[in-house]
DNA sequence: CGGTAAAGTGTTATAATTACACTTTACCGC
DNA sequence: GCGGTAAAGTGTAATTATAACACTTTACCG
């Protein structure tokens, strides 16, 4: 039932790449300024233009891959943005994604390179476009996956103690947690393996470290935190 | 951070539309046969292109409308679907929207005029391209907006039965609920409200009218069924 | 005026969530 | 080597939310 082709309704369509990582107890996500027109000097989410031989997915994630070299990267789909003034230059429409990566994965030169910032999502500035509006749907999308699907685990090293995995659900969802009722809450979920391994830095104690299986989770695949 | 324009990467962006009717206790889409190539004859959403003097947003409610000939419909957008062949023709991203409309509002006539089906959510025919696929995106999207928030009114009459609105959760979620404790949670909403009215056409015995009352939703916006 | 079919109505049991405070441990500095 | 420190680790009781369950009322119809 889609109407005919029509040379008039042809336009560019890009990606922007929501960044979330978790250091530090803050959320972050990564920004830059624009170094081009229009826009330039503006804070602004990295992204590129969907090429006529690859999916709007696979941009997406080529845009990850050349930004901080990782394959693999959790991505979801944000939504459309398609206001016709929301590029000053031209009309693009434009796709926005999250992604979810480990910091620690991440080499901090290739941050130098691009000219990107950690920046804790709660003091985002002003952003280029319409970019403002992306980083809250995904935030709320990202908030609301985190709670029923088990990526959170994406943010953190594979071995973290229980306690970066707390701060880690209450930067998300910017509230304390009481620590007896969110460890039993883990307790009751098989897939988050103790492992005999302690980690030393966070404590003089030393605290257990955890790891995901996602064989035992595929098994019973209930998560919810 | 948006990469420079480039002529490579200029696409058609469409919008298609999944309008959920409910009648007759079940859960409709509006689907019709599509009537040009590519894919002549083969079942479809209704979509139409993006024009270069609107927004996406505003092109989904223009095909919304033309296919009413209803305005302010409930929509809400489903995502982009942009892989590179889901057009066999030609390059084209779709963004899919969902919609909810009270069968009773939408004339017949126009229905016809278009040659489309009202079909039961879940004996949906293999559809054009890559339509099932938003299709269930949308289904898992509406179900989750539905309980969180007070949209599905916009599938019922003004005045409805509390049996009225339970069959609706019933098909939406796939499942029977229990009359009962269905009307307890109702009763704790004071935005559903009782008229005076009886509707007399559902039993002998008649049901009393509700209605939905956005101002007081607004004073105290909390919603769950 | 009896049959019918949907509307309407509360209580109890079970499960989920929340609130809450002290002990353990290993390092560090003296 | 020992006292201070700071984070890790642990269980129970109260509250709240959810789920299960069956009979009475009413108005029409034949």
């Amino acid at each position: 039932m889609t109407g005919f082709y029509g040379e008039h309704s042809k336009v560019w369509v890009s990606v922007d790449c929501i960044i979330f990582g978790f250091d530090e107890g803050k959320l972050r996500i990564l920004i830059g300024k624009r170094n081009m027109d229009p826009g330039r000097g503006e804070w602004s989410l990295y992204g590129g233009f969907v090429r006529s031989d690859e999916s709007v997915d696979n941009a997406a994630n080529r845009v990850l891959y050349e930004l901080t070299g990782l394959r693999n990267i959790y991505m979801r789909q944000v939504g459309a943005f398609g206001k016709v003034d929301r590029d000053p230059g031209e009309r693009v429409v434009s796709v926005a994604y999250y992604a979810l990566i480990n910091v620690k994965d991440y080499d901090d030169s290739l941050r130098r390179t691009y000219g990107l910032e950690w920046v804790n999502i709660d003091e985002i500035p002003p952003l280029y476009s319409d970019h403002n509006e992306m980083v809250q749907k995904a935030r709320r999308l990202m908030r609301q996956k985190i709670a029923t699907e088990p990526v959170g685990f994406r943010l953190l090293p594979s071995l973290f103690t229980l306690t970066q995995l707390q701060h880690l659900y209450e930067a998300v969802n910017g509230a304390e947690l009481d620590k007896r009722n969110f460890r039993k809450r883990v307790k009751e979920m098989d897939f988050i393996e103790k492992t005999e391994l302690i980690d030393k830095t966070g404590s003089k104690r030393g605290a257990s470290l955890y790891r995901f299986n996602k064989r035992i989770y595929n098994e019973d695949p209930n998560f919810k935190l």
